[in-house]
DNA sequence: TCTGGCATGTAACCGGTTACATGATTAC
DNA sequence: GTAATCATGTAACCGGTTACATGCCAGA
């Protein structure tokens, strides 16, 4: 029943790695993009926390290139809690749109809100592709799922909606049915 | 950017009918179930701030067979937020998965997680059918599009987890590939 | 009497949104 | 000089989760 959480998401991806807070947030907006979500002002003060819970620890990395950073690892402590999550039972899928509540309310034909949609989702199927693609070959088997299972969803959705702009054209104009 | 929340959803609803709570509710669990989330910790609130704040006004409704209600009707005020609400920005869809996550971290096949994940999906497509099956006659067509949007999202969920399964078994039996 | 559907609520908690703030370094 | 990328943060606010609490009425 209790919804997926942040430290849920940052100690998962610090199980495997050691990061940066920029770079689990990079992850999180891209190669996670499709179905996490993160923010500085939600990754930062969580990593603070988990530290001072003694979940993971951090190490300042001097960059002469580069502002420094702080790379954070897991510690024993947050292995557990990571195998914690893995037990407990799974939350649901939530999927919130804004797009359909508006369609949802409309009488009237869509084609602006769907022309719109369509946007959107094409935008973020080329950055799923982007971000990913490069890093392909590195996947393990359950990365590479959680990929193709995104791309698949945003390419179908992008099928609906192209489908549903072409019925409506045949509809509005009668005389192509030839 | 700002993200949808529980007064719009609700004003939208409100727009078209008059509605008690637990019509609210219901609808938002059930027909809108697929792209908006509702609980009566959430709506029950809202609905007595909106009262206060003068989007709305509440008259008691007597029942003998089962217990009275309040049902909720828009006024004014109520109608500008609407308006206000679908002239402003739409916000990015919200895809959120505790089970994409999960199989992101497994290195290893997945497939009592993809079979948890078919079996819950399989439950919400008949859910949804059932739920919106019976009035699809009233339904004007933004409704029936947004219907149409989730079940053909459920169903592609459902053939992409099916098709995975499928390659697992034939790659774990290779003395099936004759 | 007890289950199930109808119906309305409360309250603590907290997690995350939103927006702002800062600064190093590189390349143009 | 300034835009872009890298990098880390803060703080107010509030909205919603979670869980609990209550009660009516019908039918088995």
């Amino acid at each position: 029943m209790t919804m997926l959480k942040g430290k849920d998401i940052i100690l998962s991806l610090l199980y495997k790695d050691a990061l940066t807070g920029y770079e689990i947030m990079e992850r999180i907006q891209n190669r996670l993009g499709y179905f996490v979500e993160g923010s500085t002002g939600m990754i930062y003060p969580a990593l603070k926390k988990l530290e001072k819970e003694g979940f993971i620890t951090s190490e300042e990395i001097i960059q002469h290139d580069k502002p420094n950073k702080k790379r954070y690892t897991i510690c024993e402590n947050g292995r557990t809690s990571v195998q914690d999550y893995i037990e407990s039972p799974i939350s649901q899928d939530k999927f919130i749109s804004d797009f359909l509540l508006r369609a949802y309310l409309e009488t009237n034909p869509i084609k602006e809100l769907v022309t719109h949609e369509i946007d959107q989702i094409t935008k973020r199927l080329a950055k799923l592709i982007a971000d990913n693609e490069a890093v392909i070959a590195d996947m393990a088997a359950g990365q590479l799922f959680a990929y193709e299972f995104g791309k698949n969803m945003y390419q179908t959705q992008l099928n609906f909606l192209h489908r549903y702009l072409e019925t409506e054209i045949r509809r509005s104009n009668p005389q192509d049915n030839l």
